[in-house]
DNA sequence: TTTATTAAGGACCGAACGGTCCATAATAAT
DNA sequence: ATTATTATGGACCGTTCGGTCCTTAATAAA
């Protein structure tokens, strides 16, 4: 009974996303956003209602899209393997320098918006959480070795993470952060 | 022969530090600026030439003074108990809620700012520097017990730092921190 | 084919942005 | 007191910001 949209409401997400990720949800004008998904400011706004709702969905779009990677990779049997993969994969991640949205986030907004202070937090505790079903599975199965704490070990990782994120959105140099990793690594081979 | 200002440059500079920490650079405009230093908008420029080269003098200043702060903590002879503190130093410092401005830049503007990516590369490699004399000098003087390559654990420190400045920044529960410090400082009393 | 409904293009908006410029105020040297 | 020089306040600038609104286009149901 209507006229029909001609573009896919993930897609333009999709489009979104990668711009916030990459420039921040500040950097990023209206007119990048109409440039890159196409939409008319009229569609744009009818759809998501404004900059900063369009910018919750992307953002939320992203934590979903990365966790179901991170959890993908965490989940082979061979914990030292899977947590191996999961840094290495963030340091490869195909053509990724823009690091990680959410910790980018945690510096650019959570300071100074509770609410996204808020799906920060939660993402770094489903980060943690992931980690910590692994460690656990991982001493059981006898492919981690290490005396250290489960849940220690895991926020330890979890912030790890982030600080690799940080020196890849920076461009660090590549052996820094391979040393890096591979002191982290470390961490999962100990007698404790 | 000529009317004298009626401002003290570095304490301008400082007041400008502050704003752009908290903030960063694109959130803190003009106005901020000029509110929070008192200057007029003619001053500010005829001192300062634009926003951007004003930054730049702010965030020399920070890594300066950061960097005094940094190198005196980790200078103390037991080097476990330096590196301990410096990192508490971080989770406590004077009601600093605000991260590492570093850290924040290397987020905001380094991927796209050749020249900022160059200084936040530079402070990163200096906090590694730093770390890799107090490193060595434990290792000499029997404070520090690891058998990790002393260039390795200089940049996991330097990377594991800033994944922390990332957790403050974000306001993440302090034992959550905490736990990751803990492990961390793990790494320096081992056994290789 | 008409009608009801929604999408889309784009003109338009006030506000805020960073930045310039000039007239005036203040000072130190003469 | 005059003069040369610099600092300052504030008017002014064009641009861009996010956002609104109205007209027109497109479609599916009747």
């Amino acid at each position: 009974m209507a006229r029909p949209r001609n573009f896919d409401e993930e897609d333009v997400l999709r489009k979104a996303m990668t711009l916030f990720w990459s420039k921040g949800f500040e950097s990023t004008s209206l007119t990048d956003l109409l440039q890159a998904t196409g939409l008319s400011k009229s569609s744009l706004y009818e759809t998501f209602g404004s900059k900063h709702e369009l910018f919750l969905r992307a953002f939320e779009l992203y934590k979903k899209d990365r966790m179901v990677g991170f959890t993908a990779c965490l989940s082979q049997s061979n914990v030292y393997l899977a947590i191996s993969t999961a840094f290495q994969t963030v340091l490869d991640g195909k053509g990724n320098q823009m690091g990680c949205m959410t910790a980018n986030e945690a510096i650019e907004l959570a300071p100074h918006d509770p609410k996204l202070q808020e799906m920060v937090e939660s993402d770094f505790d489903e980060i943690e959480q992931v980690f910590l079903q692994a460690i656990e599975r991982g001493k059981q199965n006898g492919s981690l070795r290490t005396g250290i704490e489960s849940r220690k070990l895991a926020r330890f990782l979890t912030v790890s993470l982030q600080g690799i994120n940080v020196m890849i959105r920076a461009k660090a140099k590549r052996d820094v952060i391979e040393d890096s990793i591979f002191v982290i690594l470390e961490k999962l081979n100990e007698h404790g």
